[in-house]
Formats: structure tokens, sequence, C-alpha cells
DNA sequence: CGCTACGCTTAACACTGTTAACTCCTGACC
DNA sequence: GGTCAGGAGTTAACAGTGTTAAGCGTAGCG
């Protein structure tokens, strides 16, 4: 009886630890960087025994994938929380989708820049596609209480939210990648790039004050 | 005497033919694909007469990184050659980016997106980020110009120019890297990202006919 | 002719991801 | 209690990687 449970248990606690090992290690030394030998290593088993619990490196990466997405997602979740209106709310979103990124470069390297790789079989990535699916969806309801309360003209909610995504990601993923880039001041930079995009999108009537 | 010259010039050769397999290489199959033996293949050489050339793998992926660069600048030049007007020449140079980028994925992904890696020595690419910077001097000189026209309010040139580059190498790379997100409609989600940025910098007073 | 310099190759090293074959132990059944 | 099955984990191996050290052979010079 009991015993087929106890094993499961064992089974997936021994999943959890090479998860945790190899989030740990790409993250400090790069994916591309970490073995299976390395991840075995730090685990203290023998490197073909992840196979018995990963389908290969991909696989592995698919699931710390994952993992990121959904601190991300519970970002955006606190956020909804607590805005106290949409464009607030969009603001906060976008400007911690940025920071998130900044703050946690390798995560969000393995969760946005090299999870989908061209010339790779396109089944692959199942667990992190859904989740990402559920983060986006935080931003497209953003917009589209902004369009409800008359924040924004109304406009194709889906276009909108995919262009701010790609104008946040691209931004997000220069600092990463072009550190030595010549960059103004972070902030500064954050600010230009998301009230170019708001502004842009703003209903005329909503906002007088804009100078 | 001229045997020296001959000898440069055959050396020469052979390293533009390395340069040539390379680059068809790395873009038909991806760079981590290829081994510096399929290049060595490619040419029908020893893969050790490669190093004779090229001091690593990452020395090869700058120099074409370098080549498809100026091949971005020269499509920017053509473009100021043409534009009638500083507006125009700056929404076609952004237009230009991303069609270049989807035209040639993989040109792109060589170029932008794994040419700066984290935890690599920073003194790498050297001549691809010369030649970045002065693809960047375009933009840069469009917005400026766009200032200095009326187009846009008064504005940090610095700081735009980066947003502006940030989200359309965002749109770029998450047009490549997600392909099988559900986009909408390529042309209207560029021109959607490009309205909304380009409508938050104008000079309110500069486009009267705008709804 | 002898010699040197250099273009190029062969052989090797230390890795990589991944698989097949094997061991060994534990729990289940007769 | 003894036998057997199953499965977790191992070792050994394969085919490949980037890269380097050592050696070969020839072309050009004195």
């Amino acid at each position: 009886m009991g015993v087929q449970e106890r094993r499961a248990r064992e089974k997936q606690e021994l999943r959890q630890e090479i998860l945790d090992a190899a989030r740990d290690l790409f993250i400090h030394e790069g994916f591309e960087n970490v073995s299976m030998r390395k991840i075995a290593e730090k685990i203290e088993y023998s490197p073909t025994t992840i196979y018995l619990h990963f389908q290969d490196k991909a696989d592995l990466l698919d699931c710390v994938c994952e993992e990121t997405l959904e601190k991300l997602e519970r970002r955006f979740s606190a956020i909804r929380e607590t805005a106290p209106d949409p464009q607030t709310r969009l603001t906060q979103g976008l400007r911690a989708y940025i920071e998130f990124g900044v703050a946690y470069p390798n995560d969000y390297r393995i969760a946005f820049l090299l999870q989908f790789k061209p010339f790779s079989e396109p089944d692959r990535c199942v667990r992190c596609h859904s989740m990402g699916q559920k983060t986006f969806d935080h931003l497209r309801g953003s917009v589209g209480d902004c369009v409800q309360a008359g924040v924004f003209e109304p406009l194709d909610v889906e276009a909108t939210s995919q262009a701010l995504w790609a104008a946040i990601h691209g931004l997000t993923s220069l600092l990463i990648l072009h550190p030595s880039f010549p960059w103004v001041e972070q902030d500064v930079l954050i600010h230009r790039l998301l009230s170019a995009l708001l502004d842009g999108l703003k209903c005329p009537a909503a906002d007088p004050a804009r100078k």
C-alpha cells in the first residue's frame, strides 16, 4: 500500500531537488555553461539519473522557465489587487515587467531569450507556453480595462497589448544583452519609453493636463 | 619581392572564403548547430586552418555580425538619401529595421540576439561594436532632425532614440523568437507599435489632422 | 644545394548531451 | 522464507564539440 505513495513522493522530491540545482546553476553560471554532469555533481547523483526525471536538458530549461513565469505572474496578480485604477495598473505592470527582467537578468534570459530557439522542434516548451499565455492575459486585461474606462481611445486591444509587450521586452532584453551600450540613466529611459507609448494611446479628452 | 604580396592576398582570400562559408552555415543551420569541423568541411580544409585566420568561433561570429550590421547600415543610408522629410525618414527607418529582421531572422539573431552574451568576456565583439554605433547614429540623427524640424516636441534625443530602438528591437526579436505566438497580422502590429510611439512624441501642433 | 619560414594537417585533450547495459535492492507473491 | 519482478541508480560508452600542440612538407631565399 503506502509504500507506493512514499516512493512517488521520494521521486517527486528528487525531481524538485534536480530542478532547484538546475535553476541555481543556470542562473548563476548561464544555461550554456552548465552541463548535465555539473547538475548531477551538485545533487550528488550520477548524470544519468537526471534523465529518469526529465526528458533532456531542454526539458529541464522548460521547467525552470515555467517557474520563472509563475513568479512574474504572481507580481502581476499582486499589482491587480492593489492598483487603484486601470491606468496605474497598466503602468505599474509594464514597469514591473522591465524591473523584473533587470533584477533577474538570467531568469529573464531563460524565460524569454533562449527558451524559444529557431531550428528546434516546435512542440517543445509546452509547460512555459501555457504559463506565458496566462501572464500575457494580465497585459491584455489591463489594456482592455483602460479602453473600457475611457483612458484609451477605442483601439484594437489585442494588437495594442502585443505592441506594448514587444516594446517593454525590447527594452528589457537590450538592457540585459548589451549592458556595455552607453545607455542613458535607466529610469529616464524606462520613463521615456512608457510615456511615449501611453501618450500615443491615450484619449486626448481623458487627460487634459497633458502638456 | 611580390611573392609576399601574393601570399598576403591568398591569405586574405582564404579568410574571406572561411567567412562566407561560416555565414552561410550560421544563417541556414543556426550558429549553435554549426561546428568548426562543418565549416572546415565546406571549404575543404582541416578544422585547425580556421584558427590561423580567426581567434575562435566567437571571433568568427563577430565578423559575420559586422557584415550584417553593414548591410543594415547601407539600408539606412539609402533611406537617408531618398526620404523627403525627417519624419518619413524616421518612420521608414524604423519599418526597415523590423522588416530587415523579419526577412533575415538568422542574420538578425546573430547580430542582436546572441552576439552579446552574459558570462562572456566583455572585450569581445569589438568589430560589430563600432559598426553597431554607426548604425545607431542613423536613428539618433533622424530623431534629432525631427526635433529640429518641429515634428517632435523638444525632448531628450538620446533617451528617445534608445527607447525607439528598444521598442522596435523588441518587436523584431519577438517575431523571430516566438513565431508560434498568436500574433495579429504583422503589418497591423508594426503599425500599432509605430503609431503609438510616434504619436506619443509628436508635437500636437505639428499634425492637426491627428484624430 | 641547404635552410628557414610558414601553411596546413594529424593527433590529441578535455569536454558535451545522451543512450544501452548492467547492478542491486526492495517489495510482492507463492 | 524463497523466488521473482520491477525499478532506481550506476558505469561505460558513443558521437560529437571547441581548441591546442606537435609535426610535416614545400616554396622561396641565400
